[in-house]
DNA sequence: GTTAAAATGATAAATAACACTCATTAAATG
DNA sequence: CATTTAATGAGTGTTATTTATCATTTTAAC
């Protein structure tokens, strides 16, 4: 998994890597990944975020995200294969479906049970990550 | 993807070889994935193959691979945020495990049951892969 | 409004995985 | 053995993703 390394140092980690101004920018680029409810990739942030904030560049969206990541408001979605997408912290536990058309990737609610089961003798199980794969809604034709 | 059809394919899926030379290289290249029982990256197998093939470039890995892609007997194995690894293909439906010591990659039989239960209405299902993470019998100081 | 500095946009540069080029090596065949 | 030509190794090129640089713009506090 992505692991950004802390600024803890000193004694004090009292240097909080936090946005200190809110620019339009910003604004809109967190507005956008709320409101998509599912993980972007940081293209997709950054067309969707370009209608409501013009001439924005791709890496005020990669600082963004950087900066949401280390405020930890945002966390990484990794799809095999794939490069990373994001998606606002603090969902609960939850895996996700790639469509197989648009590559779209959607959260979907529910865990397997029994998974660790699964496990093997001698492993020590720590997480588990589900990726279904198949056509979403849009894409078969279907209404949203 | 190259499409070669200049042999004529047998009744045995075994004998269309697409190689033409069986080389030293080629040959231990070969033995380490079907060796090591995991999934191995191209530097992994380069690593591996060195000791029996001196002086193995990673050209000559990356031409294997494609060239057992092509084949048909090698197929890829895509982790969460990682480069592709490759293991042999013919085994029946499995996942893996990623060990957060090592990064090393296991196969795990078995599967989740009522997987399809997941699937969100409207979407429709065609395939899964499960992740395990936690440590590894090597790494959690058990022998092998 | 003024002002200091944080943030931005454009672009260059770094990274990583992998394909391509080509002179040389070495399998397979006779 | 000799021949032919696929395969190799070393290096270069490519593509995609992400980060660094820097002059300019914009925010937030006065």
């Amino acid at each position: 998994m992505v692991d950004d390394k802390s600024y803890s140092s000193g004694a004090f980690a009292e240097n909080r890597p936090r946005s200190k101004r809110r620019t339009r920018q910003r604004s809109v680029i967190q507005r956008m990944l709320l409101e998509a409810n599912r993980p972007l990739s940081p293209h997709d942030i950054l067309e969707a975020a370009q209608a409501k904030a013009p001439g924005l560049g791709i890496a005020t969206v990669y600082r963004t995200i950087h900066t949401m990541m280390t405020e930890g408001t945002l966390v990484t979605v990794d799809i095999p294969g794939e490069a990373p997408r994001y998606e606002t912290a603090g969902k609960e536990h939850h895996h996700h479906f790639q469509c197989r058309e648009c590559d779209d990737i959607f959260d979907i609610q529910g865990c397997p049970p029994d998974i660790q089961k699964l496990t093997p003798k001698g492993f020590r199980l720590e997480g588990h990550q589900v990726v279904l794969y198949g056509v979403c809604p849009p894409c078969t034709g279907m209404p949203t």
